[in-house]
DNA sequence: TCGATGGATGAATGCGATTTCAGCACGGCC
DNA sequence: GGCCGTGCTGAAATCGCATTCATCCATCGA
């Protein structure tokens, strides 16, 4: 029914030991036969068996890759540029969805880690202690795992510049005049969230009389934003930047419930530039992050850090590869070392702050200012 | 280094034979036997290769998911069920991005296809001849393969009720008084947007006095919608029933970007009820989809209809499965023939209006009514 | 007490491809 | 002319596991 290697190799006359290298290693093989062996594999419509060759070479064509949750736009915007990636690159991605519980992250990546030839994480929320485990114990060494959005000490990453995003936003709202700027965080323990709050700090150290409020912390998602919302109107600021869209998006509804305008009383500033972002009245102003170069570079410098060989057998693959190298030439990215000790290579993506309706000029007085 | 089956047997002073019975058939080894060898397999943190297993068995452990566009909202939440379900059932699962191109559609599924146990396909653009292609040419015979929605006779299906969704929406609108409808339909060729249309003219007949005015077809995103609402406003419609959400919210910004009140005096109906259709203002009236369960339908039913052979080697799997089926018990659904045909069993998931903001009673005389 | 029965085990085989290793033919070089 | 390298090819081993088949032993029934 199916056909084998061996059927390919009895039809062209010629040994199993042949046929597999005029498919796999075409220069060990005299050109006439060669063609003559491709030519038999074709017309029989030869697949090779990928279990086989897996179970030979150790390698599986696939690659995988663990977020904290496939709905949020965020991650499905990164999972959509490392699956095409990963296609042009002629591998299979498996996905996975953490349901943002840190012990599922970890058991996805050991579990899918034993079949794929790389792991990217996304985003991960487990613990240091917990990454590292995964880097010495869960994972074979020979399966490469690259961070992305958070940056670990010997694990290859791709990270997002969190802190030119709230210096930019920072400096935009200060431009308006805002000197109490509140920030409504991420999740406790949320890497990009500490990356954020401290280049948050910094940008306004820089900034005269510029005050932060912390407001908390708040899940990262449209809910988060409605306790957040109140928090704001109660804290007297005139602008909040927000840890990300989806919890911006929030306390613009909530902020609207309850009679504050935007941006005539308050600003809002979002982060990511979800589409949502612009779908909405008024339209969000936010901090751009390229989310599908994002997942391109992420497998890329997987393949490289890993030096996974691509499985770019077929030339289909080649050729889509090619295409997509063309149409996404390498993105203007900043590579080497960006601090925490990261020794392996790590990319670090530029965002862009993107001004919409949300932002305007500060209130005349704050009253929270101060007699 | 890496600890093979051979090497559990040698430990525990068994044949590889027993040490494979004691880990995949546990009934036909001794008890006492049974658990040494399991707890000296424990301690020497023994995998089974997969692909040794793959090649032997024949079966992945794979599932795959071929989607038009991950980023949309409808896909990623329906991928989001079905990667659930999967791994509840022991299933790793492959996505793949089809770009919204008929044609990467087949090639990914005779691509992925080739190593998965299973292929659920989801909202195929492809025509059905190419449908036929796929069930009878590209796929082995033991692969199942399954839509998710869309019928094709032959094949084993999970589909939303169309017709139901737009009689409650037309329904709805004809209460508030709409007698003028438009209808801005989905991408020419799209399998539900002929269902909807079909179940549009069935609910309009069964309505004295209504009129439905089909806008055209527009590409089902946000983009769309621009078009769509500056059709909406020339065409003296009162209400609009849009192909799904985001082109729904798109007629919503185009029509207030325009001056056109809503739902004071047009009013708009949503399909999908996707999360951004609660974050905008006025929140959209539609069609609520249980996504979630859509997904988790399709890998129920794949699993039934191709008799595949659930992965559940593991008791983790086997518990989540357990945990998994209670926490989501068997949706209200009906199973059975509906239709075009389809022989394999196909499921078809109820769907609710949701009425948020987007929908009033029509004005009170429309002047394209006619003197 | 002996043969039949059946449960538990081990040796051997095969899944389908890759990859040594050895062999063969040919040509060049001394 | 003989020797050696070079270029191709085929036989066979291998990857890790499941499974068939044969064997063995204990137990039961007569």
């Amino acid at each position: 029914m199916v056909v084998t290697l061996r059927d390919v190799a009895r039809a062209a006359g010629v040994s199993p030991a042949t046929a597999s290298r005029a498919l796999s290693a075409p220069d060990l093989v005299a050109p006439a036969r060669r063609e003559h062996v491709q030519q038999v594999a074709r017309d029989l419509g030869y697949r090779p068996n990928r279990a086989a060759r897996e179970l030979i070479t150790g390698r599986t064509g696939n690659l995988c890759l663990v977020v904290p949750d496939l709905e949020n736009p965020f991650f499905a915007a990164v999972a959509k540029g490392v699956q095409a990636r990963a296609r042009a690159l002629g591998f299979a991605l498996l996905v996975a969805d953490a349901e943002e519980d840190p012990r599922l992250e970890s058991e996805l990546v050991g579990h899918l880690g034993a079949q794929v030839d790389g792991v990217i994480l996304c985003s991960p929320r487990m613990a240091d202690a917990a990454l590292d485990r995964l880097g010495r114990d869960v994972l074979d060494d020979d399966v490469p795992l690259l961070l992305v959005n958070r940056l670990h000490s010997g694990l290859p990453s791709v990270v997002i510049d969190n802190a030119d995003g709230v210096r930019q936003a920072v400096t935009h709202l200060y431009a308006l005049g805002h000197r109490r700027i509140g920030y409504a965080g991420g999740p406790v323990g949320s890497w990009s969230d500490a990356q954020r709050r401290r280049g948050l700090e910094h940008a306004s150290h820089g900034l005269r009389s510029v005050e932060v409020v912390d407001l908390g912390h708040f899940p990262p998602l449209f809910g988060g934003g409605v306790a957040a919302g109140d928090l704001v109107a109660a804290s007297g600021v005139t602008a909040v930047l927000a840890h990300n869209d989806l919890l911006a998006l929030g306390i613009l509804s909530r902020l609207r419930a309850r009679g504050v305008r935007v941006p005539e009383d308050v600003s809002v500033v979002g982060y990511d530039d979800i589409p949502a972002a612009t779908l909405v009245s008024p339209a969000l102003t936010t901090v751009t992050v390229p989310l599908a170069r994002l997942g391109r570079a992420a497998v890329d410098l997987l393949i490289e850090a890993g030096s996974v060989p691509t499985a770019a057998e077929s030339a289909l693959a080649a050729a889509l590869t090619a295409a997509e190298r063309t149409r996404h030439p390498a993105p203007a990215i900043t590579i080497g070392d960006i601090g925490a000790g990261a020794v392996p290579p790590s990319v670090l993506i530029g965002v862009e702050l993107v001004v919409r309706a949300s932002t305007g000029v500060a209130p005349a007085q704050s009253s929270a200012a101060g007699g």
